[in-house]
DNA sequence: CCGAGGTCTGGAAACGTTTCGCCGAAACGT
DNA sequence: ACGTTTCGGCGAAACGTTTCCAGACCTCGG
């Protein structure tokens, strides 16, 4: 940059100018400015830049997700990169695979680096590190689940309702007997999930019969073996409602090595890509990724701006996609 | 950094070599250093480290996706993130939307942000950006698809092979009327399968319709108007060889739609998520994009550590996963 | 007892940039 | 013609760190 300068025969601080596009330089001298740094090769260190200047912003984020290859994050990350490029702003993404010790370690990462904020798909919900990144002026956004730092901004989604709405529909096409298949109950959506399935159940006035609901199904084998085992009840399902993705494909695995899918109704949480191919295809309550993230999003932004307000708290509703397995009737129906 | 100097009672170059954990320190003084940094909330900032530091590595790779949030790309990413982790650098991710000026703003960004290196799936073949990085210093891998600048690393597939062996199975199953549907000609994996499928209709001997070739087929739904024009032809094929992801996926319905899809052979290049789900499952010339993604970090990586060796160029093999769809005979077969 | 060599330690310079304070000149009003 | 404002431009300081260099202290062999 000295160069630069020297090169042109101007001062350091102009070139500066000049490459900030800053008004207040006569047009000949910037040009001149700006064929000394074409010849020179000269290249503007951003770094160097963000070190210096006033409001220190690196124009970085930090996302931290669950696991970068999965769909569901695939899709909030690309919502939060478009949002951001708006503003100039890059992404620095980190997977924790559940694990708080590796959500630890990105937190402190991130911060070290003074990205401009943090959105978090948090592992637990006691996070002392976000509350300290928060301290040290970083501002926050946890995504997907909430945090016991009361303070931060969270984006979620109503899990209960769409869960609640989806037994709701098994009971009015005659299902009496819906089983509930849920992830492990550490995970607050897996929980909440749950929750919704009781209170569906409630609401219709069904009988929870305790032997249909199998919680802590992990992955997809863990999905088959559970199907496997409600179906052989002596008295089984007549449908059921999945918590998460990899749990929905066990489901249906087994239920079409049984040939049964036309038989059982089968409702998932989560969108499945391409579950339209399948027949019948696999209704499901599906979350909006992309609005997931373009709201965290637009609310860390709003932090970096500088607002101070309380706490927000956004949450985002399911909707439901009818698709074929959660409109097969039950015996109770028409 | 001075108060905690001054705190402890230290010098700052004390505080440095604590920080950084280098030898040469009394136990006693660096438990003083410790405490007092601790005390003071104290956090190292890499950016103002990696300015000054004797290296200038500011430990981030720049990672230049089509889509971050297509599973392709994502795993790639995941892949890449991971091999990183292990040297304590993280990843900037930047989606294109194949279009050169998104490519060229974020290689000029990751540059100007002074990235170890990029790793990037370009758009086009000719690169002058790319090139000016790799002048500037910043070490390139390109993945996926070859570029026109021959001295950077690539990491591709062997997309012709992949192909012509699974028209070779076509052929052996029986099927003499083979159609082809391509991506865009101007992605150069589009021509690449498509010239694998030519080769392989010529290895078995077969005659090439033309009228059973689709190129520039982009997207669900144009596939799915291609392959109804496919099948209402006079002649209409028993065989049906998709170029993509996609592609596939609107092949597929078309076929479903018209109850055919027991009946048409189909092979599509690219895994699909859940794919083995279906009936027939779909048969598909699968890539890996874990071991695209890590082979490039590591490539990536021996370049940063100052590898001067000639540019090489990984080729790695695609799998063939029989599911059903390219198994089903054809009517010149067993 | 003294000097050489080693180990720790601290101050200052440097990294590439932005920003602050200042200056000279030109333009303006009286 | 002169004071005053305005404006473009300049050098130097600063951002938070690492690294160079030199100084202080200790130990040990002669």
């Amino acid at each position: 940059m000295r160069d630069v300068a020297t090169m042109a025969g101007v001062g350091i601080a102009t070139v500066s100018r000049v490459v900030n596009g800053k008004p207040g330089v006569t047009p000949d001298l910037a040009e001149k400015v700006t064929r000394a740094a074409e010849l020179l090769g000269y290249r503007h260190d951003m770094t160097a830049s963000s070190l210096r200047r006033a409001d220190r912003r690196t124009h970085t984020l930090g996302l931290i997700l669950e696991d970068a290859a999965n769909p569901f994050s695939a899709a909030l990350h690309r919502a939060v990169e478009d949002t951001a490029a708006e503003r100039g702003v890059l992404v620095l993404a980190g997977s924790t695979d559940e694990d708080p010790v590796r959500e630890r370690g990105l937190v402190r990462t991130f911060t070290a680096r003074r990205v401009d904020g943090l959105i978090v798909v948090p592992t637990g919900r006691t996070d002392t590190d976000l509350d300290a990144a928060r301290g040290a002026g970083t501002p926050v956004v946890c995504v997907d689940r909430p945090t016991s730092v009361r303070e931060v901004d969270t984006v979620t989604v109503d899990n209960r309702a769409g869960v609640r709405a989806a037994v709701g529909r098994l009971h009015a096409a005659g299902h009496r007997r819906i089983a509930f298949l849920g992830d492990l109950p550490t995970i607050w959506t897996a929980e909440e999930r749950h929750a919704g399935f009781v209170e569906g159940l409630a609401e219709t006035g069904s009988v929870l019969h305790p032997a249909l609901v199998r919680r802590a199904v992990h992955g997809v084998e863990a999905a088959q073996e559970a199907t496997r085992e409600l179906l052989a009840l002596p008295r089984p399902p007549t449908a059921l409602v999945s918590g998460q993705n990899l749990v929905t494909v066990g489901v249906r695995k087994t239920l079409q090595d049984l040939r049964r899918q036309h038989d059982v109704a089968l409702i998932g949480f989560d969108d499945l890509p391409f579950a339209d191919l399948l027949d019948p295809g696999i209704s499901v309550i599906a979350q909006d990724p992309v609005a997931i993230g373009r709201e965290a999003a637009t609310l860390l932004f709003d932090r970096v701006d500088g607002d101070p307000g309380p706490a927000r708290h956004r949450v985002l509703t399911t909707r439901y996609l009818a698709r074929g397995s959660g409109e097969l009737p039950g015996p109770g129906g028409v």
